[in-house]
DNA sequence: GTCTATAAGAAGATAGAC
DNA sequence: GTCTATCTTCTTATAGAC
């Protein structure tokens, strides 16, 4: 890894912790092992740094869907997959997607970056809804909408649906970046939602 | 107001938009109407000011929980109200919590400085976690397991239903809170879940 | 590319007049 | 209780040697 590239993950790990305007380029440049203005060789001033993170955030985002198949377009292309999901599967799907939030290295400091930055600007707030809200919706409403036509699920709103699925996956992430000691609860709790949902919805 | 309780406020209005660590003293004294040193006859120092704040939603959280029968110990009290609760007063109070919490001057920017320094100190990770997780979940679950014993919803884990009520009520609250633009939306498909989860729960 | 030295300015806080 | 003036420290950033 090159001395650039540790700068930006040193960043990462500070603004995420600390927020963007508690931390000093002295801190970052002391996390890589070098003195602060050397830094300056890299970028040209800490907002840059800020930037870079963000461009990288950025081109690692379609690979991040890919890999989730959350970019909405493969949704389709599963059909088959989705059609015949049973209730163990939804719940390896959901703690799945919960400990990858959780626990992905990047995913985790970006995502607390993000929330200390959120107000600040509104390109972040777009960012954030996009990443942690809308994007997870979405994918999910086109996966209920092919489970309740292919009869694994009642015939109900799929909008709803993934709002009552992906919401409290969501609830829980955001108290683990507070409370990561509580970490075992809501695995407990997410796996009791799960099942209750997979029976609620039972056509 | 007394100069004292002024400068709470408008800290409380910047540290909400900015962070505690991006505020200055001087624009705090701006935003009252007096120059940086006079501050220091009111409080000793900018911590003292946040602290001062933190102080003043304490003692203002029992207002607040007893004005939305969320302290927990009224619940009880409430059977006969709940024990036969329709699904458009089910809506009217999801819509209701909602609203307070978004609008409500005061704790929506007390929320929303939470949210900005959730992560610098484990008292208000806490208090995070308490006031918009755990204390809804737990009056909303004994509102829930009343509700199924009554009759009137089907009889699951009442944990489980809570979280499937307020998890949604709480991804749209933060989403409105960084898009307030969203506001409209999110009512709409508020309602949309909360009338599902009625019919979903009936027993 | 990294360092030391340092400029330039910002920010928190104090002193003391009024 | 508010002000002006000032102190001290911190912080970003640059200059220039190596």
């Amino acid at each position: 890894m090159t001395t650039k590239q540790r700068i930006l993950d040193e960043a990462l790990t500070l603004f995420a912790e600390k927020g963007y305007g508690n931390v000093y380029v002295g801190q970052i440049a002391e996390a890589v092992g070098i003195k602060a203005p050397s830094l300056y060789k890299h970028y040209k001033s800490k907002q840059d740094i800020f930037n870079a993170i963000l461009d990288e955030m950025k081109s690692r985002y379609d690979k991040q869907a890919d890999a989730l198949n959350m970019n909405g377009s493969d949704v389709n292309a599963d059909a088959n997959i989705f059609s015949s999901v049973s209730e163990d599967e939804l719940v390896k799907m959901g703690i799945g997607l919960f400990s990858y939030f959780l626990h992905d290295e990047y995913v985790c400091r970006f995502r607390k970056m993000l929330t200390l930055e959120q107000f600040r600007d509104s390109e972040l707030s777009l960012l954030y809804t996009k990443q942690y809200v809308d994007n997870p919706l979405s994918y999910q409403s086109a996966m209920f909408a092919m489970l309740t036509v292919g009869g694994v699920l009642a015939k109900e709103d799929a909008d709803v649906m993934a709002l009552h699925f992906y919401a409290p996956i969501y609830m829980l992430l955001t108290l683990c970046d507070r409370q990561p000691e509580r970490e075992a609860e809501a695995l407990k709790i997410l796996e009791r939602h799960i099942r209750q949902f997979s029976k609620i919805y039972q056509p």
